[in-house]
DNA sequence: CAGTTCGCCTGGGGGC
DNA sequence: TGCCCCCAGGCGAACT
């Protein structure tokens, strides 16, 4: 489940490892992968592209093309493996295929085809494409400022953890780092947003940046058992306080954590150091 | 606007 | 060992 620090950390194996080279070849075997064009459109406007550059918006990667935004959302499996041209892989998972120059591949691997591409000219403004139409600022940016949350969510009547869930406001945030945030700051996921104050929204931002950067320093350590087949998931070991320990002690006061179910999405708590306000 | 449910997908786990 | 069913979950769409 690639969340922004997971995105984060491919983006930046992908540039340290791909650098800005040339896509000689573009092959896409999966139609619905590609949103917005048809396939055979998007593969021939990818190739003799060169990658110039690397971005990223809250969980979606930008490749940044000589004339082109390559994006790229992983939903919930998708991954990127470096490999050599003659190098073997998995036929029924990999929908797509970028060769270069050098004969070097980079190859898109979802086995639950969740994931999406979409490619748009660069000199349309990007945030007003089909990709970002509903997609809020990047939980990093610094105009994301508590005053506008607190604007955005003190009259409404979700839960917190489906408003630091939801996209269209604050993008970066999945349903791990949700749990983890709602954990840091000691309030049950099923607190009514509208009654955090302005206080409280500082604090989400400044405990979700918290645990979001420690999530991407984190997987910086752990990409550096580089290998020819380079896996580029994201993955890293980060300790986490309550996603995917029920049954388990809570680190702080021994509870028993306990899952239930927000908004349609599991949910781990703490009962005990996390309290409905 | 809020909430619920469904569809997209496939592998894995539980139940038998 | 095998088979069926359900679940996971990001996210948009459809419906109440």
């Amino acid at each position: 489940m690639p969340e922004l620090p997971e995105v984060e950390t491919v983006l930046r194996t992908l540039q340290a490892q791909l650098q800005y080279p040339k896509i000689k070849k573009c092959e896409v075997f999966y139609d619905r992968l590609i949103h917005g064009c048809t396939v055979s459109k998007f593969q021939a406007l990818v190739e003799g592209q060169s990658i110039t550059d690397y971005h990223r918006h809250g969980k979606f990667l930008i490749l940044e093309l000589d004339d082109y935004y390559f994006i790229s959302h992983l939903r919930m499996e998708g991954k990127y493996y470096i490999q050599s041209k003659n190098e073997a892989y998995d036929q029924k998972h990999v929908h797509a295929i970028f060769t270069f120059q050098n004969d070097m591949q980079l190859r898109y691997h979802d086995t639950r085809k969740f994931g999406r591409f979409y490619l748009y000219k660069k000199n349309e403004n990007l945030y007003e494409q089909e990709a970002f139409l509903h997609i809020g600022k990047d939980v990093f940016d610094p105009l994301l400022q508590a005053d506008y949350l607190y604007k955005i969510f003190h009259h409404r009547k979700i839960t917190l953890k489906q408003a630091l869930l939801n996209q269209s406001y604050m993008a970066g945030i999945g349903n791990i780092y949700a749990d983890e945030i709602c954990f840091a700051l000691k309030y049950h996921p099923q607190t009514k947003v509208y009654r955090l104050t302005k206080k409280d929204f500082s604090t989400l931002l400044f405990e979700t940046r918290r645990i979001l950067s420690e999530a991407i320093a984190s997987g910086g350590t752990t990409i550096r058992s580089y290998t020819s087949s380079l896996e580029v998931s994201g993955r890293f070991q980060l300790q986490l306080n309550v996603h995917m320990r029920k049954g388990e002690k809570c680190f702080m006061c021994g509870s028993t954590i306990v899952k239930t179910v927000v908004g349609g999405r599991g949910t781990y708590y703490c009962p005990s150091c996390q309290k409905r306000k």
